[in-house]
DNA sequence: AGGTTATCTGCAATCGTTACCAGTATCGAT
DNA sequence: ATCGATACTGGTAACGATTGCAGATAACCT
């Protein structure tokens, strides 16, 4: 097996161990061709490890999503694995909508990785300190950063879509509109939220089919199925992300309600097969994979220009995408 | 900010290294409780770097898929998460489609990472060895491994899968049965088309209307068009993976085609919203999420047992899921 | 008290690499 | 022949943790 190290190729060569080093740091040395041949011959890979402990960087980025079954979060991935680099890696830490394990994640992430993308649980309650805490270059997707942190951030404006979306619904007519949101203790939850309750205002509207969800499938199916029960049943609802999106459409489908005759639909984040849902999806839509390589570049750029530079800000934008599931209401 | 070091922990209690160290290690110590609170008041955090270089063992699984954005390797992802336990982590790599990405991850994830889960994009034609000389234990989704290697995998029945895919539609009529196939030189695409091609031998038909693709959902597009466009177009299609079922659906869509009036049409691997389409898709399904966890159990197992166990190979189950996507031929 | 364990402790070597420092060879110019 | 500059070289001290070894302390028994 091989736990060949650069000693070895250094006895091989017969030169000294600085000699090789340097070779691999891309210096000029006197055996260049014989020093190459060496270390395919011995099959030598340097050790990542000792390297580690001598630059104290490790050469990879994590990122943090709370799941990376949502269509959303792959993208970003996707997105910053493509601006990663060649000489970099991500590790990818999944924690399954649990805060814990997001805290968790970072302690364990200390020392292991350069810096962290993090598309965050919940909004920072603990105090502008919690994430400084770890000591790690930190940016984030869509979670607003407090004054005095120093931290990029690749943002959404997750008010303005969500305004966009139930002022649609309001242009066409309807009045009885719900909300299936997100947790308000997130910042995208929380966003969406105020977007749809602003634009009910300025209708002279009031939030009475407002549901606080989790963001998963099965939190929009039975959402939905709340308000399929009441007396006043709404004629358009909004939801706050896709995977509510898809269990709200099972639920109505296992109802039998017709979209849009019945009722209206629209969701926020597009899906890759919202075209082939019947009727198509109207959506709000964001750019998942630009949001993600654009947090992997400030990344990049951060652990380049050192720690003292001041934090960057970016907006992607949102908008509309007109498919067929929202219609005027029916009974008017 | 903060470079603590074990020294500055044994420093302030007024121990030796060693016994912080042991305290760390789980030993029982003198001044366990003066050591605790140090510990917090520095918020001292152990080198991981130092740690790797002791113990060879750096605590990271690696996972290699060719591209995240498709749910099954997202759920392949999600299930090894779950398995990973509290002391590990997953470092995810992301492809591309790439062999040669595939190849450059090899060598790079070697002395960063414990083990590496893979789901490879090609056959192994290099030989043998093209695995092993990386050092590196890893373990197979969905390819088979060769006589002589010791590597564990978990494997579907592709070429079963894709049989009773066929023998489906043999079962409800149809004679001009196309096939959209991944590539030949992955393990599933091979065997997938094997599975096609046996049961159309038995059913005494031959396989005129095959169509080697690519696993995406483009690919999908172009080869459900190119079947469309000929004069004696094919009844029923199997796509032979989701994001080529999504690109044929959606030809099938734009160009105005009926699903099942018109053709029939049967996808491998199932998608969380394949009953939101009109009309619900039928498809042959596995537990991805149960294929990720099964391969993660295997890694941890034979990290703990040592490299001399013989390798585990596991089957996954494939089952038909019936939808209304497939239905007779029309003109029969 | 003396002897024998049983516990705990500190010293120092070690993991594989990099970077500093000083040393040597080569060369052209004087 | 001497000099200085240039270009490369090897030795070695780090980086921060773990661990075998031997010594120290405490605990227990007769």
């Amino acid at each position: 097996m091989s736990t060949v190290t650069i000693t070895d190729v250094a006895k091989h060569v017969g030169v000294s161990v600085a000699t090789i080093s340097r070779h691999l740091s891309g210096f000029t040395v006197r055996n260049e061709e014989k020093i190459r041949q060496a270390i395919i011959d011995l099959n030598y890979r340097p050790s990542a490890a000792a390297r580690n402990l001598k630059s104290g960087r490790t050469g990879i980025i994590a990122i943090v999503v709370p799941d990376i079954t949502n269509p959303f979060f792959a993208s970003i991935v996707e997105g910053a694995e493509s601006a990663v680099g060649d000489d970099r890696m991500i590790l990818l830490v999944n924690t399954g909508d649990s805060r814990e394990r997001e805290e968790k994640a970072l302690t364990q992430l200390f020392g292991r990785v350069d810096g962290v993308i993090m598309a965050p649980l919940t909004e920072d309650e603990e105090g502008p300190s919690f994430f400084s805490q770890f000591g790690l270059p930190i940016v984030f997707v869509d979670r607003v950063t407090r004054d005095g942190e120093k931290f990029s951030s690749v943002l959404t404006d997750n008010s303005r879509g969500a305004s966009v979306a139930t002022d649609y619904l309001i242009g066409l007519g309807h009045t009885k509109i719900a909300m299936i949101s997100g947790p308000l203790t997130t910042t995208p939850g929380n966003r969406r939220a105020d977007g749809f309750r602003a634009s009910l205002k300025q209708a002279s509207l009031t939030p009475q089919y407002f549901i606080e969800s989790d963001f998963s499938e099965a939190g929009g199916y039975a959402a939905m199925c709340a308000l399929l029960e009441r007396d006043d049943a709404p004629t358009a609802v909004f939801t706050a992300n896709n995977l509510m999106t898809i269990g709200a459409l099972h639920a109505l489908r296992d109802r039998g309600v017709q979209v849009p005759d019945q009722i209206s639909i629209i969701g926020f984040d597009d899906l890759d097969f919202a075209e082939l849902i019947s009727p198509p999806l109207t959506v709000i839509a964001r750019d998942a994979r630009l949001q993600g390589s654009l947090a992997m570049q400030m990344m990049i750029k951060h652990l380049a220009t050192g720690v003292s530079t001041p934090p960057e800000h970016s907006m992607v934008d949102v908008q509309l995408v007109e498919r067929g599931s929202c219609a005027p209401p029916r009974e008017m």
